[in-house]
DNA sequence: GTAAATATCGAAAACGTTTTCGAAAAAACC
DNA sequence: GGTTTTTTCGAAAACGTTTTCGATATTTAC
């Protein structure tokens, strides 16, 4: 009933806990005689060493602690599949918590798994996160941090991202090669950084190609969830505004959803009227109708990529080695569906 | 820069560590004013109880285990948001594992858990798994175990489903209710209870209705992922062993999905030649054209359903009182949409 | 045969907490 | 004032492991 331990092995054997702990370990000075009958005997009983004494001897957990600002968003979950497959595989558990994009939670969790004594922390920032003193905390009691996708600059530690600005100039780049000239922006939520490099590469892409940019075709919203309404409110918005439009970049594959889903009951054609891309590559926007153009992210490589730099930065602090943080830059590629094919 | 310690505390003021812990966690056998000054240095210095010690004393974790066949499902997701959620509010913890569908990984990842020596555990089984000896092992360790979705029936522990089978006979009788008479059913995998349960809710929507079953109108996938592919897979077979189809009942709405989309590229009509239902109502359905009709499943629901079960049996536990497993069985309802009106 | 080297073991401290139990001090009672 | 009760504290054991270091016992060297 009750887990077996060292001491009832040592009892058994009549030996000292010491030794049968050495000869679990593979420690030189046992003989391999009581090696072979130790290890046979903890294998019969199913012996499991208690993590938290384990932990608590040797300040390990094991365990890292991640905070997503949504799980139900595809590409989170696939970032989450990619982390947790990875973790497995050294052998570290991953506890998941949700910041529903707050920044009060936000800090709250961090707090928790620091008591938890992770072994690191992986953090994509929610929308709300203006300060970052808990994440310097973080960095300053010596913990492994690694932030991917919505991350802040200022915080000096490794980063997993894309190149926003780029992708997002090469969705707009597309929308002008196939002929739009009036290109709006749906940007989301002002704050993030990548919300911030879209909006960016948007705008150069005007720029290099002597299209003006007017400020306001840019629609922000300041609902905090990248949601399917926020879609169609846009597009509502949109087509009281301004009539003349024939293309939009838009920040997330959701709320283009939301848009084509608003512009369909209008009658308004996709690609014919308005061209559309999106961004992420979520599964659903290769099923809509029209098929959406969008930018590919990652998931599941950025997850792993990742943990691989919070295990490899996790290594070095235990061998008191210096650690110099890695911005790691994952490549997107443009895909081109029915949204923009004229 | 290293974490405070009760043994900080009590240095610098004088007093023994017990009294520290008491003063802390509010024990009648020490003075107010103690108590004050106590709290007052412990909130200076930030302390935070080191888990591991606390657990290794307290044999409580304060953490649960979550295994699901896969992440990136949007019923699953739901799941994990309303797990996570719940837990969060009773200050537990979730190490969250996917199974991949696959009984070995289930066993292994069962066993870490215990070896973590998590509180207690909930999970969703992988297709794969016709073994309980895993889960009857949890169970004799005396660890509480919930079972959601795909289920165990033979195992006995407490259970968060749906009545799979009233929904599946719902989804074929408004089949029949718009006029369908040959009705397929695409049912997935073999083995899951809740594949069976479907399974016997279209047959008996069929019997009550004096239609007869027909075994080659019900199409099997052994590919254990109900995926997008294995819809397209199955609709063609369909449209080549059975032109006669005019209605299907569809395991999961992501295969319904798959299914839709090879309709449609094979010309053939929805709702008009062939009327579809799908099962769980996953975002995707409501945007799809047709937009797909289906039974929906209370994610977040069951999520939260299934460890507030949990917990209650973490408390019982605790206390030494005697548990009853409880079959929580949560509502579903028909959310018709164009997929079949005709 | 003695000295030195090696092989094998175990006692004990430590990690940081919680809780039992007894002791000392203070207060209450007669 | 002496006894009892109450208040307040701390020593110590315990949770299960890891690791240091010293103690035997055995082997090797001469």
């Amino acid at each position: 009933m009750k887990p077996v331990t060292l001491r009832e092995i040592a009892n058994k054997l009549n030996i000292s806990i010491t030794t049968v702990s050495k000869a679990l370990k593979d420690y030189p000075d046992v003989s391999p005689k009581t090696k072979f009958l130790v290890k046979e005997l903890a294998s019969t009983l199913n012996y499991k060493p208690n993590a938290f004494a384990v932990n608590l001897r040797t300040r390990e957990s094991k365990t890292i602690g991640l905070i997503i600002p949504v799980i139900v968003h595809h590409f989170f979950s696939n970032v989450i599949k990619g982390i947790v497959a990875q973790a497995e595989k050294k052998g570290y558990l991953v506890i998941i918590l949700q910041s529903n994009e707050s920044y009060e939670l936000e800090k709250k969790q961090i707090d928790l798994l620091m008591n938890q004594r992770v072994d690191g922390i992986i953090i994509s920032l929610a929308n709300g996160t203006i300060e970052y003193k808990h994440l310097t905390d973080v960095i300053k009691a010596n913990t492994p941090l690694v932030m991917f996708d919505k991350i802040a600059k200022i915080v000096n530690c490794s980063k997993v991202i894309i190149d926003d600005r780029k992708a997002a100039y090469d969705a707009t780049q597309h929308l002008i090669d196939i002929g739009c000239r009036r290109i709006a922006h749906f940007r989301g939520s002002l704050l993030p950084q990548n919300s911030i490099d879209r909006f960016l590469g948007y705008r150069k892409a005007l720029d290099d190609n002597g299209i003006k940019y007017d400020p306001s075709l840019v629609y922000i919203c300041e609902c905090d969830d990248n949601s399917f309404e926020e879609g169609k409110e846009n597009a509502r918005l949109l087509m009281q505004e301004h009539n003349d439009v024939d293309g939009i970049f838009i920040n997330t594959d959701l709320v283009a959803i939301g848009a084509i889903s608003e512009f369909n009951d209008a009658g308004i054609k996709i690609p014919e009227d308005i061209a559309i891309v999106g961004f992420s590559n979520w599964f659903m926007s290769s099923i809509i109708s029209p098929t959406l153009s969008t930018i590919d992210q990652p998931g599941v490589k950025m997850g792993k990529a990742a943990f691989k730099q919070l295990y490899k930065e996790i290594k070095l602090k235990k061998r008191n080695k210096p650690v110099e943080y890695q911005q790691i830059v994952l490549k997107t590629k443009l895909i081109q569906r029915d949204s923009t094919k004229l």
